[in-house]
Order: C-alpha cells, then sequence, then structure tokens
DNA sequence: CTATTTATGTACCTTACGGTATAGTACAGA
DNA sequence: TCTGTACTATACCGTAAGGTACATAAATAG
C-alpha cells in the first residue's frame, strides 16, 4: 500500500498487451464511421482491428463502451484540431483552416464521403441512449463556445466591427459545418463542400463588417 | 385483355387487405424514426403496426424497401408541407412558417426530440448504400431550389432588395433548418430550436435588406 | 523456480435477426 | 356454387448477433 498511486515507470502486472489502444480505436472509429453503430458488429470491428473479441470486450467492456470510446476519440481530436485552427491570429484564416480540415475529414479516405463522425453515427442513437444524447450536446455546446470565444478575440484583436454579434457569427459557421457534414455524407463532391464553406465565410465577412 | 389499364373502380382480384398502407407506413416511419434503420427489426415493425411479417413482405417487398417507402411518404409530406409554408404571400411569414413546422416535427410526440426523420436514419446508411444516398441527395437539392425559388419569388414581389443573393439566403435556412434537426435529437429544449430559428429568420432579414 | 496476474485464441452459448413455407381465409368473376 | 387469387396467421429456417468459458501464454513479484 506504500505506492497506492503508483507513476508511469511501474509497469502492470500480468501479461502486457500486444496492441496499442488509440491504433485500435481508429480502427474501431473507421469501421463505425461507415457502418454506423448498430450497423457494425462485433466481429466486424474484431476483423477491422485484427484482435479477437475477448481482448476488445477486455480492453473496453462491450460495443456501446467500444463506441463511446472510439467517440472520444474522435471529439478530442476534433478539438484539438480547432484549437490549432483558432490559435491563427488572423480570424477569416482561421475559419478557412477550420473547415479546410473539416471537409478534409468529412470526405473521408478516398473521396468516399463519410460525414461528421458524431453527427451520423451518434445521432441516431441519440434518441434512445441518454448517454450518447448528452455527449452529443457536451460536443455541440463545445464548438458553439469555441467559436463564439473565437469571434469575441477577433472583435478584441480589432479585426471585426465592435457591433458584430459573436453568436450570430458562430451560429453562421456551426450551422454550415453541420451541413457540410450531411452533404458529404449524401455524396456531394468535395467542390460543393468548399463552395458551401466558401459561401459561409463570405457571409461572416458581410456581417462582422470591416473593423471600427 | 380489353381493359389492360383499368381504373380505380375495378376492385383487384383476390382476398382485400386488412389494413390502410398509409397508416401503415406512418407507424413504421415512426419507429426507424426512434430506432434509426439498423437498430430496428422486422419484429419491431411488425408489433409497431400490428400485422404479422408476411404481410409487410408482402405489401412491401424487404426491410431496405419497406424503409424507403417510409421514407418517400416523409419527404412527401415534408414538401406539401413546404410548399404550403412557401405559398404564403409575406416570406417572412413564410420563413416562419417553415420553421414553426420544422420544430414540431424535428421535437416529435412527447417532446422526446426526434430530428428529422432522413438526417438521421438515412443519412448513416447512405455511405455504403447508394439508393439511400441517391434519394438524400435528390432531398436536399429539392429543398435547395424551393428556397431559392421563395426568395426570388420575394424578389420579384419587392419585398427584399432586388440586390439580395436568393441561393446565400437559402443556403442559411438550410443550414439551419439541418442544425436544428441535430439540436433537436441531441436533446436540446424547443424554445433553444425556436432560438435558432429566429435567429436565421433575423439574419435572413439583415441580408435581404430593404426592398430597393 | 514458483505463484500470481493479465492477455490471447478457440470454440461456443443464447438470443434475435431477416426472411419464408404452408395452411387457411375472404374476396371477384364466371 | 365453384374457381382462382391475393391476403392472413402460425410456425419455422438458417444465420449472425452480442457476449463468454476455458485453456494457454507472457509478463511481474517473491
Amino acid at each position: 500500500m506504500v505506492q497506492k498511486n503508483s507513476t508511469a515507470q511501474s509497469a502492470p502486472r500480468g501479461r502486457p498487451r500486444s496492441f496499442d489502444t488509440d491504433e485500435v480505436l481508429d480502427r474501431v472509429r473507421d469501421t463505425f464511421w461507415r457502418y454506423g453503430y448498430a450497423g457494425t458488429s462485433m466481429d466486424q470491428l474484431s476483423a477491422a482491428t485484427g484482435l479477437h473479441k475477448p481482448s476488445l470486450y477486455g480492453a473496453f467492456g462491450d460495443k456501446k463502451k467500444l463506441y463511446l470510446a472510439a467517440l472520444d476519440n474522435y471529439l478530442a481530436d476534433v478539438r484539438a484540431e480547432f484549437a490549432e485552427a483558432f490559435a491563427i491570429p488572423d480570424l477569416f484564416e482561421s475559419l478557412e483552416a477550420m473547415t479546410e480540415w473539416s471537409i478534409d475529414k468529412f470526405m473521408g479516405k478516398d473521396e468516399l464521403g463519410t460525414g461528421c463522425f458524431m453527427m451520423h453515427t451518434a445521432m441516431p442513437e441519440a434518441s434512445e441512449d441518454p448517454d450518447i444524447s448528452r455527449a452529443v450536446r457536451e460536443s455541440m455546446d463545445s464548438l458553439d463556445r469555441a467559436l463564439v470565444r473565437r469571434f469575441e478575440k477577433a472583435m478584441e484583436a480589432g479585426q471585426i466591427s465592435a457591433e458584430a454579434d459573436p453568436h450570430a457569427l458562430a451560429m453562421v459557421m456551426v450551422a454550415n459545418h453541420y451541413e457540410i457534414s450531411g452533404r458529404a455524407r449524401a455524396g456531394y463532391a468535395r467542390a460543393e463542400l468548399r463552395a458551401l464553406a466558401d459561401r459561409a465565410i463570405k457571409l461572416v465577412k458581410a456581417m462582422a463588417g470591416a473593423p471600427a
């Protein structure tokens, strides 16, 4: 009991895992992404990860916990990327970076068109599963806040008019974000998504006005 | 062979159906709506409609055809309601009616929060199923066109500035529409959806300017 | 080296899935 | 009334679903 909360150097006791959890979660995420939560079987996940089912169950619990782990993984990734984009000093470069990343992600591998992982795999379950529903709400709120803060920062930096409404501006970008996700999954071409994003950025420019 | 394409008055030959197809499709739609396409079983649909499975298979084919029939049903409903809303002479009353109807639909029975049927049941399947993907694209295009036409009509009627951009205005309403759907399914309250819609309408007002 | 702990791999369990065979039933037409 | 036809009801089929028992393997602790 001496070293109760032992730090990282002490190796775990039994046989070590033969896989990297994050890599596995990436494969899991990609599989759920294509086929949806209900549409993905544990056998598919087993095949996609190369792990046998008992390993998956041992490491993550059950299908839902595995999904939630993949969702967390995805959302953390989004938050990190957006934080990076929003750290760019110029507002419109920020928005450009944000939309560019989204469109890349939403097109997916081989320009297949997969949309937002959360929108198209978590939302169908959200009406029946309060855990998933809460995760979605938290993520939406988080994106709202991040965008509002970004616009407030731009106002403080004098990049846009002091009379601009950060909440209205954030709404435009958020709604555009979700729309692009839907269009991507419906099979619209990258150029069409880009045009939508550009339109939104242009609108933000018009709304935000010249710096006072 | 005389009356090959007989008109409606000739009754069908065998035992008549004991159910009304549209009523059944409504129940089917509601069930898919809650649990998603993959998350809904034929047994659930059988229970929800009160029909035994052979009747469902006999009338609709298989699960996917049954789903597509429910989707068609839903989309026809949306088109009809929006056509009605867009027939209101005043533009902003039109938009009010459109959003009011959407929010009602998206909240669902008992304010449970179900979102748009197409967005949350068809989209997850869209990345793997070209039939569903195409139906979604057609529906999105149709809503785009309807909104653009509505704004053009408002311009012709001198309700908004002749310099306004109908496509930009339509984009705002469409993106807002899909966003409200997502928020509804994530469990946001009706008042929050209403506030989002009002913000979009307010933005449209600002963008459209006073009639020249 | 031995005991303990944890992960792996195979094989399997129970249940639920989409779909159907078959026997019976209600109608139109002759 | 008889016949053909289409729908209904029950019971069922083969398969795939989520999840696990159990024997084995690889590590640490003593």
